[in-house]
DNA sequence: CTTGATCCTGTAGCGGCTACAGGATGCACG
DNA sequence: CGTGCATCCTGTAGCCGCTACAGGATCAAG
């Protein structure tokens, strides 16, 4: 439910900044937890009560999220638009470094887009004893040098 | 009893498995503990021995994560290409479904680095309290549905 | 006052590893 | 045969960015 009065005194519930901001309940407390957040002010009951400001920075997490900084960054990027008001060239630095992973990482993709969609171009869809895809991930390359690689998930 | 024997005589410890496949000795525990890997033979004092088809399986898997396929695909990628010999039809459904995903990824990212370099284009670098990055981050625009949505680590 | 929606804290889990701690083993060399 | 030290063992906890509970407390409408 839906009070069309909320917002009484600038007293957002927890619920109303979630629907407000479009980040998961759950999420704006583990982003107080982790101190990305401040943590606001509280009804005699516990209940958290947040104003016009939280929605707002909310609304920038998310968007920052989906931009696909992470949340070191995006600390970053609050405290140098916060009350500071630090220089655009700061965060243009922020921006650019992120700028130049997205070109890499999709750098990397293109190139695997291309493998991978060559490889399955070449398949029957038989039931062949020699596999194209099964071949292309049989061909070891270079066992590469010892790595905290990592690989990060699809 | 053919070749199976030869790989048996040479009793490769972990860290020369982990050389030969180039993936990490703690990896390799780990893909056994999540049953990834079958558990391998044993010196008297508990010491793991690998055969050489170990290290291929092992650069199959690596290969396979580099491609970007997860846990979850390469068990079933190698389970098709195991003893059942299974159809190379499956494995090009796998294959076509993760490319799939791949493209889906990199439009997003070219959606994303069209913006933010647009974006970045526009800063003067001086302290200026209009800084075009910020502003587009504030733009907080639909307030999207109620999501399960998660948005991946950069 | 009752209901039931919303809220609270705390903890554990996901994927895919990585990084220890605190020991046991293997093997070359003297 | 002893010694030293590289490698190995198990187990547990941590990383990121959440998500999903459990087991209650609170709030507001009727």
């Amino acid at each position: 439910m839906a009070p069309i009065t909320a917002s009484r005194a600038l007293g957002l519930p927890i619920g109303e900044l979630s629907r407000l901001s479009g980040v998961n309940i759950e999420t704006i407390r583990y982003y107080e937890r982790i101190k990305l957040l401040a943590a606001p002010r509280r009804t005699e009951g516990g209940h958290r009560l947040y104003g016009r400001d939280d929605v707002r920075i909310l609304a920038f997490i998310r968007r920052a999220r989906e931009l696909g900084f992470n949340l070191v960054e995006i600390r970053a990027l609050l405290d140098l638009g916060g009350p500071g008001k630090a220089s655009c060239g700061d965060v243009r630095k922020i921006a650019t470094r992120h700028l130049h992973d997205i070109r890499a990482k999709m750098s990397d993709l293109g190139k695997l887009e291309r493998l991978l969609s060559r490889t399955v171009a070449r398949c029957t869809g038989k039931t062949a004893p020699d596999c194209p895809v099964l071949d292309v991930l049989d061909t070891a390359r270079t066992p590469r040098p010892r790595g905290r690689s990592g690989i990060r998930p699809s």
